[in-house]
DNA sequence: TCTCGGCTGTGATCAAGGTCACAACCAGTC
DNA sequence: GACTGGTTGTGACCTTGATCACAGCCGAGA
């Protein structure tokens, strides 16, 4: 039976309550690369992530994507649609194979519309949400180091609740860290280059790469 | 008498409610430059708008002004804090003479937990912003151009609700255009300088600049 | 085995902005 | 009027990262 307890969204609620939620759930599985959500689809339903990780993300005027932040065990996705009763406002890519509930939006508004705590819990994640991005909105002016550092210790956490920035990350081509980071394939990979000399990063056997300290130095250089 | 029923947070309220959120408020001036909240303080109280503009930015670890966004009338801020329990997320500071209402952290927290509307309200504000932080996250990539017109649109809309983007601005130094647009102040005067030429972009007499028109072309160049 | 396609590393070059330096300007004040 | 401090425009130069081009690798499949 799946627990929606460990979700901080639905942790106040009581099991009666969360029961309702499941109405109709499914469970779903993704292959990496397949797209969770569409930009523009006005979409019913959400999702709560119990295994990988997905990225979110939009194209801007010149075709390029820039990636808005990560998703991974314990987070969910797809409610701001059901929030606002507007389209879906980014594309949500899984980056490795995903296991997914989908839940429908018809009990969860109408559970937002008759508890506090539920209502109160969503304001509390989208709050948190915006200022993690102005985290990285701040961190993203410095440098292709920097910025490559940020997103392999978010790789690692989001891989799995409680994760030290130092876990192994998934086994990901350079094109897509880049992607991440907002930065050009061959950027990516010189600079990757050059935090192995450092000692900063390390190639675990079987290719995927691991932080080795976190103290990052957030500047240029 | 104050109208709280002009803020969206609070339209969906009973009068009998806003009053409640009303006690011991009060109507506070501040002057240009004048700071409103300190990024790190524990905050009690939140800020409604009435007049003028202000500015949310954070310090970057080189010591950089990174500018999140700004706010107007019919804007609040100071809610997060009240939220999460948390210090101040950001610093918010004055670029204009403003008038504002500070209510009181207590009757806005007890009403929160009691009334789903109010949670409700507070939580598709906070989706809003997500996403307007995420469709700028998004322009910043592009060109100082388009990064300068982006403020100024911003600037002329924020300055009065319902605003025409080609509303003139408020008097403001090139340095902090530029910090709002995240250049350096050479950049943003060379900017300028060929957006007017182009006549994008033109000086009123007194000085203050006014969009001409909206076609924003968003790439480099 | 050979081939093909995607991945990775790396050199050469380029363009956008940042930085430094400085001159012109304007407002307020003595 | 002259002085002062903040603002604006602009030239010269430098750094960063994007772009283009290409070679070596590896794994899957014929």
């Amino acid at each position: 039976m799946l627990d929606l307890a460990s979700y901080a969204l639905f942790a106040d609620l009581r099991e009666e309550q969360r029961c309702q939620l499941l109405d109709q759930h499914r469970v779903l599985r993704f292959m990496a690369g397949r797209p969770l959500l569409h930009e523009q689809d006005d979409g019913q339903g959400m999702f709560l992530f119990r295994q990988g990780i997905a990225k979110v993300r939009s194209i801007d005027v010149e075709g390029q994507e820039v990636v808005l932040s990560l998703l991974g065990p314990g987070d969910l996705c797809g409610e701001m649609a059901i929030l606002q009763g507007a389209p879906r406002s980014a594309d949500v890519i899984c980056l490795t194979d995903c296991e997914l509930v989908l839940l429908r939006a018809a009990p969860f508004q109408a559970l937002l519309h008759q508890e506090p705590r539920l209502a109160l819990a969503l304001a509390r994640l989208e709050a948190r949400r915006l200022q993690n991005l102005n985290r990285r909105f701040v961190r993203r002016e410095s440098s292709a180091a920097a910025r490559l550092l940020q997103v392999l210790e978010d790789l690692a956490t989001r891989t799995a609740p409680e994760a030290p920035p130092t876990a192994p990350i998934p086994p990901l081509p350079q094109r897509e860290l880049a992607a991440l980071s907002g930065l050009a394939r061959e950027t990516a990979s010189r600079t990757l280059v050059r935090l192995r000399r450092q000692g900063l990063v390390e190639q675990m056997p079987g290719g995927r790469l691991r932080l080795v300290s976190c103290e990052q130095r957030g500047g240029r250089g």
